[in-house]
RNA sequence: GGGCCCGUAGCCCAGCCUGGAUAGGGCACCGGCCUUCGGAGCCGGAGGUCCCGGGUUCAAAUCCCGGCGGGCCCGCCA
């Protein structure tokens, strides 16, 4: 029986005898870790339960104490009242057999406790725009989604990871129009940050013509403030433009001149609508080609940081498809299909009315959400209307769907949400999950990829990896190159998954190098160098840990052993509630926690020239239990293990 | 105009959901520790109006109301 709940009995039984009801499980949700060592293991704060009784908190819990104190019990050394609260001392000896039990019946997989009904989960992540290199915001979503479904996968459930290729839009038209321009060229560099160039072009130059026009309407119709302000916007798509010739001068310039008095509004719009019709057979190629060779960076990306993805759902499959005219017609049959500004839409008003619907779809309450509009006057579709259509396609095998999707994007999925429901879609409207994050903000610069300003996630990777091949030889000078740049791999992006994942996912990251690339405490390197330690005692002593005969007692003798035997006690549950929970980086906070209580174990208690072999084996237990919980949490991290570094 | 999120040390963050014991870390700064399993480490020091004002409570960083500051969203864009 784990602690808590022996705990919770006890207490609830010592309750009852003094005449106060409760359930066991609701002591256990009472009971809390104290703020400091020596304050007990355990504690139950009684305010609650005092207050319900009407007595003083420091009489129920003296009252509570004497009652614990008549019977004694196999796991707890004393329970001690201090100002309301009753503090359980837990008997070393016992917690240090719990923890060797555990560890030689579980082994490898010690801490996993898998979820009784596993649910098949769809994790959507990244789906970035295929029209540029992937960009440190884009790897934080990455990163976050890849560890959520880690998590998942881990607690039992079965996770299909998917990728949204965003291949209709209005961007990669943009592209297109350029690459087309340009003849076709072929691709030098990596495809994405290739075609990034191009687009970040196409696009500038569109916007800069688009600019000249309407500052001459301006001109025309004396308007100074709107002339002022479109002269200032233009002046900062000129200085884009520079920035994007000194890049590719060439390129740039070709482009400037295939593109000249060119309707370039007309062109795209026809080019949506052919590939949308498929109405040109080697456009609907080019189209693909494109998308497919961005898509081909993207991978190459992905795999350096151990990001997979099991499905590609491209965005014109569903067009192609009948699902968006079931929808209509669905939405036609119940009534709920209207017109709005003139184009068709999807009727939402009627369902936000009922408070408790609102409740559950987590809708603010007095905000109002617009008619869902289902497609445009030329008969195109759009966005909004294709992601109600995605979410019915995950859902066809799914019991819950997880969108890694940027907070600005909160009011459409509460829209796509709402809309699943009022087309009856309810079981998908409720396990619909919008994870939302904040943007990753680097210092002074707006990152934008219409600009083709960003720091792209290729680049930073390589920057770590070069830090930490450097850091590496520093410290092993006699390795070789070889083993010196395995290494390097995993400690740079150890340092950037970390990175990524540790500041809650609501908060704005602060993109800073330092930050990134630190491999000291609070970092990733930190962790992996702590499991290279205690994988190296284990590997010195050469033998498998024997669990026979352990010296439980001298646990108690110095108080990091006695901290690393709660600690890893504690983490098959740390792990659990955060998957359970879907809060990744409180996970990142326990590694960091047991990694510093390892270390400074480590520092005064040498293990292998240890005397006693029974004192020796307990220490081992330790060691071995440090290695295998924090193997467990590096993988679910996607940060591999080193055993040197 | 309406809505959502954030505000904790010079800097970056945890704690807030579920109120409770002197508010925790890291970076940077100052001072120590390599003849013992790896110094990417360990020990010590300094550093705080938990944005402000009310309210609820025996008790508020935490809950409620009102401000202030920052970010984001409200398109026949995606």
């Amino acid at each position: 029986m784990h602690v808590l709940e022996r705990l919770g009995k006890l207490a609830s039984q010592a309750l009852s005898e003094l005449d106060i009801h409760l359930e066991e499980s609701e002591v256990i949700q009472l009971l809390e870790e104290p703020p400091k060592e020596v304050m007990g293991d355990i504690a139950l704060p009684v305010f609650q339960i005092a207050k319900k009784v009407k007595t003083s908190p420091a009489e129920l819990a003296r009252a509570l104490v004497e009652k614990l104190g008549e019977t004694p019990d196999p796991i707890v050394e004393k329970a001690v009242n201090v100002g309301g609260y009753v503090n359980f001392y837990l008997k070393t000896r016992v917690l240090a057999e719990m923890l060797s039990e555990a560890l030689k019946k579980y082994g490898e997989d010690y801490g996993r406790i898998k979820v009784e009904k596993p649910l098949k989960i769809v994790v959507e992540h990244t789906s970035a725009n295929p029209v540029h290199p992937l960009h440190i915001g884009h790897a934080r979503n990455s990163i976050i989604g890849d560890t959520l479904s880690r998590l998942l996968t881990w607690r039992g459930h079965r996770v299909e990871r998917r990728f949204y290729v965003n291949d209709m839009g209005r961007q990669v038209a943009i592209l297109i129009y350029g690459y087309r321009a340009l003849g076709c060229p072929k691709v030098r560099d990596k495809p994405d940050h290739f075609m990034g160039i191009i687009y970040a072009m196409t696009n500038t130059i569109i916007e800069i013509d688009r600019l000249k026009t309407e500052i001459n309407d301006a001109k025309k119709s004396n308007d100074d403030k709107r002339l002022k302000r479109l002269l200032k916007e233009l002046d900062e798509w000129v200085s884009v433009a520079d920035e994007l010739r000194r890049k590719g001068p060439e390129l740039f310039d070709t482009l400037v001149e295939k593109l000249r008095g060119r309707d370039h509004e007309k062109e795209l719009s026809l080019l949506m609508k052919a590939y949308e019709e498929r109405s040109d057979k080697q456009l609907v190629e080019v189209f693909r080609k494109v998308s497919e060779m961005v898509i081909e960076g993207f991978k190459e990306t992905l795999r350096k940081v151990h990001v997979e993805f099991d499905y590609w759902d491209w965005e014109s499959n569903i067009v192609w498809s009948s699902i968006l005219d079931e929808i209509v017609e669905k939405a036609r049959k119940l009534g709920k299909l209207v017109t709005y500004k003139g184009a068709y839409a999807i009727d939402l008003t009627s369902i936000q009315r009922s408070e408790d619907l609102r409740r559950k779809l987590g809708l603010p309450q007095f905000f109002k959400i617009p008619p869902l509009i289902v497609k445009r006057s030329d008969g195109t579709t759009l966005y909004p209307i294709r992601d109600v259509a995605y979410s019915i396609v995950k859902f066809r095998n799914a019991d819950k769907v997880i969108n890694v999707i940027m907070a600005e994007q909160k009011l459409e999925q509460l829209q796509v949400k709402l809309a699943l429901y009022a087309l009856g879609y309810i079981k998908e409207a409720l396990n619909l999950i919008h994870y939302s994050y904040e943007i990753v903000k680097l210092p002074g610069v707006k990152m934008s990829g219409r600009r083709g300003r960003y720091v792209s996630f290729d680049s930073v990777i390589d920057d770590a990896i070069v830090r930490a091949f450097y850091e590496v030889k520093k410290r092993n000078p006699n390795m070789s190159e070889e083993e010196a740049s395995k290494i390097a791999k995993m400690v740079g992006i150890g340092a950037i998954r970390y990175a990524l994942i540790s500041v809650s996912a609501e908060k704005p990251l602060l993109f800073d190098w330092n930050t990134v690339l630190s491999f000291e405490q609070n970092s990733g390197p930190y962790i992996q160098y702590t499991y290279a330690r205690a994988r190296n005692i284990l590997k010195k002593y050469g033998k498998p840990v024997d669990y026979t005969n352990l010296d439980y007692d001298s646990v108690e003798e110095k108080a990091e052993r006695r901290k690393l035997v709660k600690h890893l006690l504690k983490y098959p549950h740390v792990i659990s509630k955060a998957a359970d929970t879907l809060a990744p980086e409180t996970i990142v906070d326990y590694a960091g926690k047991l990694s510093e209580t390892f270390n400074k174990f480590y520092d005064t208690d040498p293990v292998l020239t240890e005397k006693c072999e029974s004192k020796k084996k307990m220490k081992l237990v330790l060691v071995k239990g440090t290695q295998v919980a924090l193997k467990n949490i590096l993988s679910m991290l996607g940060i591999e293990a080193p055993e040197k570094m």
